[in-house]
DNA sequence: TAGATTGTTAATCGATTAACAATC
DNA sequence: TAGATTGTTAATCGATTAACAATC
C-alpha cells in the first residue's frame, strides 16, 4: 500500500479455512461497498480513508473498518485504503470474476429488461441463455441472448454449465422449475417470482427478490408522515 | 374476531399520536406479512395463529406477535388472528388503499416492465403517467399508461396529483430529476437509478432500490460454498 | 370450565459504536 | 519523529427469543 510499493505491509487476507462465520448484516452491506468503490475509482482517487467513505456512504467509519476487517486487513495505518486494491478484494469476496454463468427462465418483460441491462456485465456474470414456454419466441434473441425451449432446461444447464438460474416466470410455476434444477449442477437461484422458495438444505442457494416490498415501505413512510402532520 | 361477532373484544389499534416509533426491522418485515396474508386468504382460511404463520414464514411465532403488536392488538387470546381483519389492518398500515398515484420517469426496458406488471395494482398504487426524453415515444402507450415529455414533469405532477415518482432513467440524470421534484407536491421517490439519492430532510421520502445487490449476495454465498468444500 | 393462544415483560443474543493502542 | 488512520477491544444499543400471565 502507499501505492503498494512499500514492501513491509503484510496483507493478512484471512484464509477461508480459519475465517469465522461473517454475519448476515455485514454480507448484506458488501454490495454497497462494491458500488461506492466503483464510484471512488470513477472519481480517479487512489486512496480513501474510512472517514471519507463514511461521509459518502452515510455510515460510521467504525462500521466500515469493522466490516472490512471481517475479511482481512486491507488498509494501512496512517494511510487508509488503496482504492484499487480494496475494490479487487471486495470483488474477490463477492465472486465477481468467478465467471458465473446464468440462465434466465421466462423471456417476458422483466426477464428481458434484466438481460438488456448492464447489471450482469458489471458483476462479471455471463447470461448464456434464456428459456420460455411460448413457442413463438423460441429462437429469438433478446439483448444478445438466445431464447430456447423451456423443455430443454436441464440439458441447457448441462451444456452451458450454468451456475445461476434466474426465475422470472409466473409464481405458479416457480416450485416446479426449482425442482427440475435440483437434478442439475446449478448452484444458485435468483427468484423473482414472488413465491418464496425454500429448498431446505439442498446444495442450491436461493435468493428471493421482492421488488414490490420496497415500494410498500415507501408507501408506509409516506402514509406515516401524512398522519402526524 | 371470533368471526368478529362477539361484541366483547376491544380492538386496541394504537392511535398514531401515542404510537412509539416502530423499529426499522419491523417495518421492513411488514410487506412480507402482507404477502403471506394474501396467500392465507387465497387458501380460504379465516383464522390463523402466530404458530401457523411462523411455520409458513420460517420465523418465530414470538416475532410475529411482537411485530403485530407494534400496531395494535389484532388477535384474540385462545383464537389467533382473523385473517381478513389482520390483512385489512396491514393494508391500512402500509397505505394500500390510500390511492397513491405514481409517475414513472424513463420508459425504457425497466420502466416498461414495471408498468406492465401487476405490482402496482396489487398494492393499490395507480400509475398515472410516464415521461421520457425520447421524442419518438412521446404519446405512445405502455401497458395502459401514456408517455409524456420529460420537460413537462412538474406540470404533470401537478395535473395528476402525483404522490410517488419512480426513477428508471440513467443514473447521471437522477439528481437533476430529484431536484425538479423538490418543487412539487410529490411525497416519495422510488429510485432504481443506482445513484443513491439523499434528499436530506426534505419532505420527500426516498427508497433506493438496488436490484443487483441481491445477485451479489447470491454470488457471495455460492463462492463461499465452493471454497469450503 | 378447560384449552388455546395472545399480549407483554424479561432474558438473550447480535450488531453498532466509541475508544484507543498499534503502526505505518 | 509526528501525524494519521487502521485494527481491535470493550461498551452500548437494538432486535430477537423465551416465558408466562392475561384472557378469550
Amino acid at each position: 500500500m502507499g501505492e503498494n510499493s512499500k514492501k513491509t505491509k503484510k496483507v493478512s487476507v484471512k484464509s477461508a479455512a480459519y475465517m469465522p462465520e461473517v454475519s448476515p448484516a455485514v454480507i448484506k452491506r458488501l454490495p454497497r461497498y462494491f458500488r461506492y468503490l466503483r464510484e471512488v475509482i470513477r472519481q480517479g482517487k487512489t486512496r480513501v480513508s474510512s472517514a471519507e467513505l463514511s461521509k459518502m456512504m452515510n455510515v460510521t467509519a467504525s462500521q466500515i473498518r469493522q466490516d472490512l476487517n471481517c475479511f482481512g486487513g486491507f488498509g494501512q495505518q496512517g494511510y487508509g485504503y488503496n482504492v484499487n486494491f480494496l475494490y479487487t478484494k471486495i470483488c474477490e469476496i463477492l465472486g465477481v470474476g468467478c465467471g458465473f454463468r446464468a440462465l434466465v427462465i421466462g423471456a417476458g418483460n422483466l426477464g428481458s429488461a434484466l438481460v438488456k441491462s448492464s447489471m450482469f456485465d458489471k458483476r462479471g456474470v455471463d447470461v448464456v441463455a434464456m428459456v420460455d414456454v411460448r413457442e413463438n419466441i423460441i429462437g429469438k434473441t433478446i439483448g444478445d441472448v438466445t431464447v430456447y425451449k423451456m423443455d430443454d432446461l436441464e440439458e441447457l444447464c448441462e451444456k452451458f454449465e450454468v451456475d445461476i438460474v434466474i426465475l422470472t416466470l409466473p409464481k405458479e410455476n416457480a416450485t416446479a422449475a426449482a425442482q427440475k434444477l435440483l437434478n442439475t449442477k446449478v448452484k444458485g437461484i435468483w427468484n423473482f417470482t414472488g413465491k418464496e422458495l425454500d429448498l431446505g438444505d439442498s446444495h442450491i442457494v436461493v435468493e428471493n427478490e421482492h421488488i414490490g416490498d420496497s415500494l410498500m415501505t415507501l408507501c408506509y413512510e409516506i402514509a406515516r408522515r401524512e398522519e402526524d402532520l
